[in-house]
DNA sequence: ACACCTATGTGGACGGTGTCCACATTTTTC
DNA sequence: GAAAAATGTGGACACCGTCCACATAGGTGT
């Protein structure tokens, strides 16, 4: 930590959003302190004010960019499975869960922030601009474009098949299922995802 | 607030576990504060450390209080709707969801310590001593008794509905999709319940 | 080129919090 | 009834978020 020579700093804002994606990747939502944020990026405190109106607003940013992250690696998962349209779905489920699981201290500050609103901001989003939860919507419209998922069962599919994957993320890293086996987690996420595919198209298989 | 004229208090610790269950109320787990819950409860902050480690000890009991209630919301929906055994999932998952948009922070309390051994705990239970995973486990295996649920479905199926359940919980209360209207809300769970029931057995209605 | 204005960073302070230590008081135990 | 254990008090420390006044840098208009 040389003391920079300029006063100026250059681009704190995004500085210290980098060093509050590390505090949440160290400790999740809690970990993303001021002080040691301005500290890690070697200025003052109160620094930080001239960017964020709060301590929440730079964990809303935080937040921002763990989605983001989320939505990355849902996306390099889908493009490692394109082919059949079923399977698109299961790679999202998949890089979900490895995301969650992976980063679990990132993947509870993502969600920390409330509000709908902050979930659907172009910050959020994965490089091709998409958030976590259109690509889901996408994958379901995919779907019932290919005549897997009758229409009728179309609305409210994603939230039904989202609070599936989302609750197996929150129970496994953060609930009461964390502590599972490597083996048991797999086997778990795999019938989930078995039971997310029944759940959706009742004539399948 | 009158002062106590006796030394002792007589039960410190259960009083601190009720100050803190209101304190989650108003404010979800991050508002669970040591000193605020002695404060009312009348007593020195130091106190508290008679009776618990540490601050996440005490959090750590309130979660175990808001899983009890968490669970007696849902024996008291069982107890309303008990005739068809394919009736009592739907009516855990209502009383699941109720009480979670009923006490929003105390819902998240009761899931901020992780582990599954805190929630299986014998503090974590309703009335008839079934804890919240036990109520959901006992219906699956009426189900399957019940010929509902192939039996070459049940393993695993507890994970596939918790998670679907808890998941809708958190993104309706906490998480992105809270907001949504009363009605909107209540469409979703109707279709989410009816996913759950088609994910568990396939050859359903 | 100079003076101003605004954006940005600094220093110091305040109240609040978790937690430690030494001490006081009550209850229990022998 | 004295010794020991349990319980509550008081004071202190470090840390945190946040507010205020001040210092410095980068631009802007004349």
């Amino acid at each position: 930590m040389a003391p920079r020579e300029t006063y100026r700093h250059g681009n704190l804002r995004h500085a210290l959003i980098v060093a509050g994606v590390e505090l949440a990747r160290e400790g999740g939502p809690d970990a993303v302190v001021l002080r040691e944020a301005t500290r890690r990026v070697g200025v003052a405190p109160n620094a930080a004010y001239r960017h964020f109106a709060d301590r929440r607003a730079l964990l809303s940013a935080v937040s921002q960019a763990g989605l983001a992250e989320l939505a990355r690696t849902m996306e390099r998962e889908l493009a490692k499975a394109p082919s059949p349209v079923r399977a698109r779905l299961r790679a999202l489920t998949r890089g979900y869960l490895a995301f969650a699981q992976a980063e679990p201290g990132l993947f509870r500050a993502a969600f920390a922030t409330t509000g709908m609103a902050d979930t659907d901001t172009d910050e959020a989003t994965g490089p091709d601009g998409r958030t976590a939860y259109r690509l889901l919507s996408d994958a379901l419209d995919d779907l019932t474009a290919s005549g897997a998922l009758p229409p009728e069962h179309r609305p409210y599919a994603e939230y039904f098949v989202w609070s599936t994957i989302h609750g197996m993320a929150v129970l496994l890293t953060d609930g009461p299922l964390r502590g599972l086996l490597p083996v048991e987690a797999e086997e778990a996420e795999r019938r989930v995802a078995d039971a997310i595919e029944r759940g959706l198209c009742p004539t399948s298989e």
